[in-house]
DNA sequence: TGAGGATAGTCCGCACTAGGACGAAGATTC
DNA sequence: GAATCTTCGTCCTAGTGCGGACTATCCTCA
């Protein structure tokens, strides 16, 4: 994706595979959370809602990656699928607090175990568990570098 | 994303690194992209013709993860940029040409290695060269594991 | 050569994305 | 208490993204 031919530098080879692996991984993904008949987005909005007591738009925004223009589309799609809820609060009206209906709350509980477990064998037979701490340490230096201000 | 709470897996603690130094990078990227006024699809489009001779949509939509449904609208904006150009093929009527106009092919030698040179200090202030070496071999066979069936 | 199958690019519907504009409602400051 | 600042959620636009339907074209094989 938009970075090509990087082969001969010796940093700059490592984006290809970053880039790489996350695709695959994100194609791997996509294709379970379909067959819950639901999208990323909404995927991401039910596993975070769930054991939780509910949240308002801007914290659900903050934790799942999801915009909070387009979080009012998404929240619209769930609600209609009977997933959510929308509450207001009593103490400031500006809020709307976001939660699991039953329904909702059963498909959480029924699919995100179900989730992880289908994840699970893709990094175990890649990697022994001093490589994932290895992986893990190196992917978390890169991350903070790209975080700090270039 | 859509994935919390996994720190205590001794296998898929690498999944939320691996997701967030993705994503620390493309906001890095889409930043200095967005500079140039394209998105990234349009980048990626430009990047990926650069130096060639120009290809069909088909080859263009192998090379760049835009599927070819989104294809025919990121080329139309393209081609009201005045950056590519469509051109009928000879051999097979059914084919398009696309390549990059006079004012395309400028806008690539002036940027391209810019972004490179954009991008590569967040990996070298990160990472030894052996350490380079070592994260994407731990990468790749990750990324093999996703691409293999599961 | 003529029928069936494969491929190329376009178009469509639905969903998502970022970012900015907006009105309503708290919070702050004097 | 009133002007101002900030925050909250929604709406808007332009651009993606996917997959399926569609037409035109090419290829294959009997």
């Amino acid at each position: 994706m938009d970075l090509p031919h990087l082969k001969d530098d010796p940093y700059l080879k490592v984006l290809r595979p970053l880039v790489e692996t996350y695709l695959a991984f994100w194609r791997i993904d996509i294709r379970h959370i379909k067959s819950l008949r639901l999208t990323p987005s909404q995927f991401d909005v039910i596993a975070t809602l769930g054991d939780t007591e509910g949240m308002t738009c801007s914290e659900l925004s903050a934790q799942t990656l999801v915009t909070k223009g387009t979080l009012t589309g998404v929240l619209d799609r769930l609600v209609s699928k009977g997933l959510i809820r929308r509450d207001a609060m009593k103490r400031d009206r500006r809020c709307t607090k976001i939660s699991l209906t039953m329904k909702g709350d059963a498909l959480f509980r029924k699919t995100f175990a179900a989730h992880l477990a289908f994840l699970r064998p893709f990094f175990e037979r890649a990697l022994s568990p001093e490589e994932v701490d290895q992986t893990r340490a190196l992917l978390l230096r890169l991350r903070d570098s790209f975080r700090q201000e270039g």
